[in-house]
DNA sequence: CACGAGTGACAAAGCGTTTTTGCAACTGCT
DNA sequence: AGCAGTTGCAAAAACGCTTTGTCACTCGTG
């Protein structure tokens, strides 16, 4: 009564009926232009906020999507392990809830078939997907709507046919080294973690292209895994290496976080000896011992994105474009930048 | 048809109407143990998973609880900046989730009010509430059934009456100052935020308490903010006063991180001169310059607890104890463990 | 042996939408 | 004037569950 005005109250106020109320905010049924108008403007002023559930329900949707991070069992890592993971679910979950879709952000576990299959969801969207993921070939089966972060590369069609939304690797991978070449460097080394992801590609032909165009020799070292010590074996084996570079461009922040370490255990000083930079800024890259020169990814319009695309293919709107390339941005910090010596010493 | 199997499918199985089996699985209505049993049963064989949206609308629930940081405007930082937060949000979201419900992370931003003016919420976590805070009171206004995290401290009513979830403050501070004392700490300085949440004034207390024990002499700072550099400035006031302390309690991680820094500044080693612990672990706090001490204040448990005490709430059954306090667990690094030199230089 | 008080179970009425179907009232064309 | 085709809207049927009201049946009791 008092409570919550329902399409019935709009109705009552625009002197139509419910089903013309539901037309003509949904953009669906034969209407004149003017009604619709009048009954979107009368629903606006009366704050008319359809009911989820209700909607939902009519609608034979669930108004769940789930979002999960795709990947090798061996890497696992948790969710929310990196900044870039935390922006992106934040704003996949406000862009969904704005849309009337409750985003369940799915915490990576080796039996995620299980909890797919307990869950009733319209539709997921795959964080970085990687060959072999189970999740994404049992979604696939139930046709499940699928919208991924990263372009799949196991199916050779899915990069064409899938929805996606990826950054501007080859790009961003450019502003860095040129921004490190502006900064005098001269033998800039690529640490990649070997993981099957779109981005890794991207990056190392980013990489090999740059170098071609410039006739610099390439090196590239893999990283064993995603985290400090992997970044730490990795850098070190280049700085005592036969030619040590003279920068480090790092894949992820752990990663360069990890090769500034070896740095300082070898005397070599940041920036000075060497430049250090990292992809994906971070708590961490900003507080790292050097604060570190990163390419920021923008994982906050890609969660976004990806939310209100997978949401489209739920209520089967076609996207327009069925992919996006979102820009990234090059934030440089103090390990890039000689600079005058700032007194931060420590995380 | 060939999908989901509903609660007719479960009725037809069971050889009873959706009625009984609605009863049966709800604990509602008058049935024998037996038949409840049977149905049970039958149901859970066939994996019966009642469709959310039907079950919030017929019981007039929206599904939708949200979560919030309470604070002051002045102190704004967001959602996400600490692992704490992450580690509650997420586990509170999974429990949210498992019983049917959708839990809405909301940004702390100035209008919040507005935020939860559109939002049709059934319950709200509300972390670390202030006194003043405008969401908490359009809340209660609204009779929004609330569950806090961390006492609520404006009502003083409301301490003894609202529901909630804390921790074991004042033991978890007992049991750091002990620590330090073990490892030979004399003179203990405590860094405090100027913040007006419950967990300050337990933290305070359990100091004031511990030290009057022991005939100590008080050592209080209060930091600015939140901070690195507020606990810079913190501990540097600490060191640079007349008889600096030889350990430091510092109660956010970042704060924490700000006295590392303001002790190499000043070339006092840690631990060797000074050690240093803090409040909730996170990232941060295990790879700082010198890995620090930790109280883990448990967030897993407590997001998982908060959720689960509102869905009681708002499904009407009062929770069993209104309150409910969550042991904290001492975390002993390189920070306050004199030990070997371990050779890592940065964050 | 009639009668109220329990039991056990069900039919049916919502819950607030979307979607399908239907039905007038027009239009324009022969 | 007659008829198909269009246009503008509404009534009603889902959607899958919870809840209410009610019926039938079994006891103990007076």
């Amino acid at each position: 009564m008092s409570g919550k005005i329902g399409i019935k109250d709009v109705a009552a106020a625009a002197g139509v009926s419910i089903t013309t109320v539901s037309h003509a905010l949904n953009g669906k049924g034969r209407l004149p232009t003017e009604t619709r108008e009048r009954v979107r403007e009368i629903a606006d002023r009366l704050g008319y906020r359809p009911n989820v559930n209700a909607r939902n329900l009519a609608g034979g949707r669930t108004g769940l999507v789930a979002l999960t991070v795709s990947q090798e069992p061996e890497l696992a890592f948790q969710l929310g392990d990196f900044d870039y993971f935390a922006s992106l679910i934040r704003y996949a979950t406000t862009a969904a809830l704005a849309r009337g879709f409750a985003l369940a952000a799915l915490p990576p576990v080796a039996d995620n078939e299980d909890v797919f299959h307990h869950l009733p969801l319209d539709g997921a969207i795959v964080v970085d997907p990687v060959p072999g993921d189970r999740s994404l070939d049992y979604l696939r089966s139930q046709r499940t709507p699928i919208v991924t972060t990263g372009r799949p590369v196991d199916v050779a069609a899915e990069e064409e046919e899938g929805y996606w939304i990826d950054n501007e690797h080859i790009e961003g991978m450019r502003s860095v080294l040129d921004h490190l070449a502006e900064v005098g460097a001269e033998r800039i080394a690529l640490v990649l973690p070997s993981y099957p992801a779109s981005y890794v590609a991207d990056m190392r032909r980013g990489y090999v292209e740059w170098c071609a165009a410039r006739a610099c020799e390439e090196r590239i070292v893999m990283a064993r895994d995603l985290t400090e010590p992997a970044g730490f074996e990795a850098a070190r084996s280049l700085l005592d290496g036969p030619e040590p570079p003279d920068a480090i461009y790092a894949s992820l922040d752990r990663l360069a976080i990890g090769a500034l370490m070896a740095a300082e255990t070898r005397g070599i000083e940041v920036p000075g000896a060497l430049r250090v930079a990292c992809c994906t800024d971070s708590y961490a890259a900003r507080h790292a011992a050097t604060p570190l020169t990163t390419l920021a990814l923008n994982p906050e319009q890609i969660g976004e994105e990806a939310a209100n695309m997978l949401i489209d293919l739920v209520e089967g709107v076609e996207p327009r474009p069925r992919h996006r390339f979102i820009p990234t941005k090059l934030l440089p910090r103090e390990s890039t930048l000689g600079g005058t010596a700032v007194a931060t010493g420590a995380a």
